[in-house]
DNA sequence: TATATTTGTATCGCTTACGATATAATTAAG
DNA sequence: CTTAATTATATCGTAAGCGATACAAATATA
């Protein structure tokens, strides 16, 4: 049963792959006092900020019961506020505060460290950037799926 | 700062699809009473039987402190049994019991309905492998360039 | 041989991640 | 205008995942 071998699953490398990255993350994180996750929610906020918590986790592909409890270590952290809609009050908005927007800059070489951590010699970064692609287009197609399947 | 955007990150599209691929595992997973991780145990048990849990770690890239509770539960589960060496007693070694043995059968299908499961029509399967082998080759880097800082 | 170092596993604490479920606010249907 | 269905969050329980740490067994060193 040659499919059941470790070597031949092609998921097994992509789920590999994004702990690998991670842990390469986690030294220049660490500086900010916030983990990967924390630091996607900042991302989505540095880029709009206001938004709600299905807002988040829509954006980062995570069910709400995953987001709130991160959320609210945030809000610990002094990171961002949450604060219920006028409008809607089942909604809850999430704001950066001014620790959370002054972070940004922090947090500037993050992407360039990164790269020059985590580019392998032997792939150049068009080959990462043609995967990027590949996987956001697969990603479509595994989301689309999973919203057919509610 | 282009480079904070989301939409900019190379590891968001690596760390989403692991997610959302081991959802699409889920329901094949929970007919047999296990977890992804567990079934990763699994398929390294059924190449080779009779490892130690340094050995088991190794081939996930996980940390041991992961996959000692791992191992522990499936214990429980009666898929594995876990017996302290005696030639070298720091070491213990996992077993497939005849229940973890017998469910390889079970499994057998599950490769092949992943593949009609996460296939998406715009990406032909041979693209799907060349991402395997560029994510495989960005892997060893990053296994090499952990191993290095120790 | 005695001591120091390394190795293999385990424990603790904290943070995701998610299924199942609950609850209140909003919207749709009758 | 009620009642039913939907939507947005939140809570609970369980399983990873990992840093820090502990400890005994094995190996290396003095």
């Amino acid at each position: 049963m040659d499919q059941l071998k470790l070597d031949n699953q092609i998921c097994f490398p992509v789920y590999a792959a994004s702990r690998l990255i991670i842990r390469e993350y986690q030294p220049h994180l660490d500086k900010l006092g916030i983990t990967y996750p924390q630091y996607l929610v900042l991302l989505v906020l540095w880029e709009e900020d206001g938004i709600s918590v299905n807002d988040i986790a829509h954006k980062l592909i995570l069910n709400t019961n995953t987001v709130t409890p991160l959320l609210k270590r945030m809000e610990t952290l002094g990171l961002v506020s949450r604060i219920r809609s006028e409008e809607d009050e089942r909604r809850v908005i999430l704001t950066l505060t001014a620790k959370g927007s002054a972070m940004k800059s922090e947090a500037a070489h993050i992407p360039f460290s990164l790269m020059a951590d985590i580019s392998p010699d032997a792939l150049k970064m068009e080959e990462l950037v043609a995967m990027k692609i590949k996987l956001e287009e697969w990603i479509g197609f595994l989301k689309k799926k999973s919203e057919k399947e509610l």
